[in-house]
DNA sequence: ATGGTTGGTTCCCAA
């Protein structure tokens, strides 16, 4: 089963890049983030022929995630437990059956900048309520994927010039902190695992050739439970979708587990 | 230290 997790910042906007990198690629199941639509106007027909199955969970303008699957998609939970009064949406789960279940937990992690601020605060609140869910899920003993962008650089080999991210909210010491805390759960950063080492990266901004230049960073990551890392057989970044026609700032991140 | 680009919306904000 091969799963991905791609931030298409724009579904309207990736109406071409998207289908095509499917085609290509040919995931089974893929977490999409930064729909930037509402689920009314998710415009669904863009996947028509390509035998996707698709769950929604939008907002207007702002971020927004989506699970396709050639699975049906079943138990589907949308945003995150834990506040009921938190309108941002960045998460939604479902199970798929392949030879074996798996649940699909797509993601979009606030940004937090600027920080210090309220928007760091949030960025560190929802990090904690995501932990508190991880270790729900985590009893069910059942393979889970956290797959998004966690808008989180991981360790200073992650960013091509690290220093330009000391105080940015991806990089701060807390925000590194935090992702550990979802690592010491008992997760496996599934790239980390099998390519280990520094150049491996997920985003180059539009701006100032930072694509041209290579200077990228290494933010949407696949977190796999104990029962999923168990099954993991491959991992791959799709780096070339950057350099194609209107891209995404983000580029796919996938894994191949033997389910 | 600053600037630079894209998307969705709107008389700029978020990234």
């Amino acid at each position: 089963m091969k799963i991905a997790s791609f931030n298409i910042n724009g579904i309207k906007a990736r109406a071409e890049a998207l289908p095509a990198w499917l085609k290509a690629a040919e995931p089974d199941v893929v977490a999409l983030q930064e729909i930037k639509s509402t689920d009314e106007t998710f415009p669904h027909e863009i996947f028509d022929g390509l035998g996707y199955h698709i769950v929604t969970h939008g907002q207007k303008s702002f971020n927004g995630v989506a699970l396709l699957s050639r699975f049906p998609l079943e138990d589907v939970v949308c945003g995150l437990p834990g506040d009921a009064s938190d309108e941002q949406a960045r998460w939604i789960e479902a199970t798929v059956v392949g030879r074996r279940a798996v649940r699909i937990c797509g993601l979009y992690l606030p940004n937090g900048n600027p920080a210090p601020g309220p928007k760091y605060d949030y960025k560190l609140a929802w990090m904690a309520r995501m932990r508190a869910r991880v270790s729900a899920l985590l009893k069910t003993e059942e393979p889970l994927v956290f797959a998004g962008d966690y808008n989180v650089i991981p360790q200073e080999e992650d960013a091509a010039k690290p220093e330009a991210w000391a105080t940015d909210a991806l990089a701060l010491p807390e925000t590194r902190a935090a992702f550990r805390e979802l690592l010491h759960l008992g997760l496996t950063d599934a790239l980390r695992d099998r390519v280990p080492g520094p150049g491996h990266y997920t985003f180059w901004d539009y701006q100032a050739g930072a694509w041209q230049r290579n200077n990228g960073i290494r933010i949407d990551h696949l977190l796999l439970s104990p029962q999923a890392a168990d099954l993991l057989t491959a991992v791959g970044i799709d780096k070339e979708v950057r350099g194609g026609d209107k891209p995404s700032d983000h580029v796919p991140i996938w894994i191949d587990l033997d389910a």
